[in-house]
DNA sequence: CATAAATGAGTGAGTATCCACTCATTATTG
DNA sequence: CAATAATGAGTGGATACTCACTCATTTATG
């Protein structure tokens, strides 16, 4: 399942971090997951959770002691560690391959991210899901996420403005525009179950006009 | 409250369809719509909705026999009523003036719907929500929008295509680049409580040379 | 090496609480 | 006074969470 290749990898650095996480607890883990993706958290019992794992309803409460820091486990992974790597590693590419016109820029983004979101599918759908309803992860999705995107695309994009690659535009638009593009046509595949992948292309395009330059300049 | 206008319109259509609904029937949908957009729909309970509304929990369940029920009370008229309403007198309003030029129609588009997204912000909320985790809703409401939209939207996408306003790709794409971008503003509007009024210029132009045909025709 | 002690993951029946929903009673309206 | 609306205490069922106990594995001891 490509599905939950990032997210196991991410399990498995929290394991290896915080010494061992017995196996059941993975079960835990990835039913939980699972689950709350499909139906959402508030519709998930403790019940469901155990039988989809395979196990005592005991054992859910082994290592996290109430429902809540079951989901901030199932998601802190993620912004922690899987979120981070994956922008800098792309920001490293970027910066490594210098690409110098929004054509390969935009190219690199959406592939690159179309595929994250695809194998993050699962996690990705809870956190955006929850990040609608609880002010309390909302402000601390934001407080880790912005930073990291400021540190990491905005240079890019500046420099790309100097080189008359992108619209003298506030770089959070620009995200924005990037961002929103790519979250539409993510959410309309999860939904309908189609494949995102055969949308690229168009989404290159309209993206790479859209943020031409003005000529206005 | 400019907020309430569209959604307290269409209770009034509802009323007076079907009869008279007295008033603390009315505080009641109101109370259940205003807590569903800020807690969720699982989140909410029964207690709240008539403590808000001022009234007996009992009265919650005089005409809606279940929460469920409550939720399709509040979500229906905007399906039913509101949203095609809009959707077909924005159609009449672009035929009407017989926009000719992509920047036309763009322009109509993100004032017009930008200002529906900005009225009706709480039950987009909660559609939304509620979309990605009940199956059945999301199949109930595609198979309204949808044709809706293609009925509506798309001549007018062949129309500009004709005339070399638009590039040549299928329309749900080209529809989904518009809603995607609108709709991603609204969610970070909406989170971020800043008026998405400010944005209005920018996705403007953003779209339209998103959108230019591409001089390979 | 054999035995005892300690550890801690796992269990599942049990509990306190909450919540959607009911209904006998009371207030309101025409 | 009839009919409708509203009330709020009450109910059953579900759900998050607990706890006394088991048992396999590891560690200490003579």
């Amino acid at each position: 399942m490509a599905t939950e290749m990032s997210i196991q990898a991410a399990f498995q650095e929290v394991m290896a971090a915080s010494g061992e996480i017995p196996p059941k607890q993975q079960q835990v883990l990835a039913a939980s997951l699972a689950l709350f993706a499909e139906q959402g958290f508030a519709n998930t019992t403790t019940k469901q959770i155990a039988a989809r794992a395979g196990v005592a309803e005991g054992t859910v409460y082994r290592r996290y002691k109430t429902k809540d820091e079951l989901l901030a486990a199932v998601l802190a992974p993620f912004t922690t560690e899987v979120l981070p790597k994956l922008v800098k590693e792309f920001a490293a590419k970027v910066v490594r391959k210098k690409y110098a016109t929004r054509h390969a820029l935009i190219t690199a983004v959406i592939t690159d991210r179309l595929a994250f979101l695809q194998e993050n599918g699962q996690v990705m759908r809870v956190l955006f899901t929850e990040l609608l309803v609880r002010t309390d992860l909302r402000e601390q999705f934001l407080a880790r996420a912005v930073p990291m995107i400021q540190a990491n695309l905005y240079p890019i994009l500046d420099r790309l403005k100097a080189n008359d690659e992108l619209p003298d535009w506030p770089n959070d638009r620009i995200a924005q525009f990037m961002i929103g593009t790519m979250l539409s046509q993510f959410t309309r595949s999860s939904l309908t179950a189609e494949p995102i992948t055969t949308v690229g292309p168009l989404m290159i395009q309209f993206l790479e006009q859209g943020l031409a330059p003005t000529p206005t300049a």
